[in-house]
DNA sequence: CGACTTTGACCGGCGC
DNA sequence: GCGCCGGTCAAAGTCG
């Protein structure tokens, strides 16, 4: 009875138990309609008692409960309004990538500082840049700046052609696994725990076409553990395997929307948070109109969408109590 | 039994 | 040249 009541049934729950336990304390002996007698007479009052203060307890939690769903909405408006703001430094910050990325002698270090920055702009800002620039629908290979700092810097010796991508997605917080779905089969050869992150980087190849030389590394965010951060390097040069896909990734997977990389920029960040409704994943969307209109984007969109929904508990169950629902109208 | 994951060892590039 | 670090390999373990 001390400790605290969360939920409607609950309360229900330990009501009739208490109920109960009254009528445990009658004698044995007491025969049955003496019995009855015996707990309307004495303890009529006192159940009666112990109902309104648990009544009185039900309101307040009710009180309680709706302070603290107002308290959430407004650290998630708060939580926007940094995001926002956040993604504001990161573009001021950017030309400071772009003079890193001009003195190569310091590769490595301005490697792990662009990585942490671009972790920055990408996580919160993506939307932000997909936005207010042009570049990713900018078909300018040329574009130093539109491509990704850390890709900037691997450029100058990299073969130019090796398309680097990434994709975030946020996760549940209970999700350890280090699986972005994407629609193909990746096989998983190496995990290594880097120096900027302790989160561990997996690091995975198509295992759909053994001559398929594309390449996945998929990390947590340092900043924000339920992103997960998700580095292409190359081409697959095989169709999507998307029905595969699901003996190599179990259910567990996070799974994105795909915002596929194309030539127009080295790199190219997109984050689509399915975790939560957000009018602006709309408006990404409609910074990749040209992708989108594809046909084959479409079908993975509705493949995504379908199976996210599917594998999401809450939906099914509140799916499949509306039906019930309907079923027992009939 | 085959495919996949895990994990310690190894290798090569880079900075000092 | 040495040590650090990221990336890869491969044997052992796991799973369906």
């Amino acid at each position: 009875m001390g400790s605290s009541w969360i939920v409607d049934a609950s309360q229900t729950f330990n009501l009739d138990l208490n109920l109960d336990s009254f009528r445990l304390q009658a004698p044995k002996d007491v025969p049955r309609g003496a019995q009855i007698n015996f707990m309307g007479v004495e303890n009529k009052a006192s159940v009666k008692d112990e109902a309104s203060d648990l009544k009185a307890e039900l309101e307040r939690m009710k009180e309680e409960n709706k302070r603290l769903t107002e308290t959430l909405s407004a650290m998630y408006e708060n939580y926007i309004t940094l995001q926002s703001r956040l993604g504001d430094v990161a573009s001021m910050t950017s030309e400071k990538d772009t003079m890193l990325a001009l003195h190569p002698s310091r590769k490595r270090k301005a490697e792990n500082n662009q990585e942490a920055k671009s972790d920055v702009i990408d996580i919160d800002g993506s939307i932000n840049c997909n936005f207010n620039n042009n570049n990713i629908n900018n078909n300018n290979n040329n574009n130093v700046e539109s491509s990704s700092s850390e890709d900037s810097c691997k450029k100058l010796k990299e073969d130019p052609k090796t398309k680097v991508s990434r994709v975030h997605v946020r996760t549940e917080p209970s999700d350890t696994s280090l699986v972005v779905k994407d629609g193909y089969q990746w096989r998983k050869y190496g995990q290594k725990v880097t120096r900027d992150n302790p989160c561990p980087r997996a690091y995975f190849r198509c295992s759909y076409a053994p001559a398929c030389s594309v390449k996945k590394k998929v990390q947590r965010s340092a900043e924000d553990p339920s992103v997960l951060v998700a580095t292409y390097e190359g081409e697959h040069n095989h169709p999507n395997c998307a029905k595969s896909e699901t003996r190599a990734a179990p259910s567990k997977g996070a799974s994105p929307v795909l915002i596929s990389s194309s030539s127009a920029s080295p790199t190219k960040t997109v984050k689509l948070d399915l975790t939560r409704p957000n009018s602006s994943q709309v408006a990404v969307v409609g910074a990749h109109r040209r992708e989108i209109d594809s046909p084959e984007f479409q079908k993975h969109l509705v493949e995504q969408m379908a199976s996210s929904l599917t594998r999401d508990p809450g939906f099914t169950s509140a799916l499949a109590a509306a039906i019930s629902g309907r079923i027992m109208r009939y």
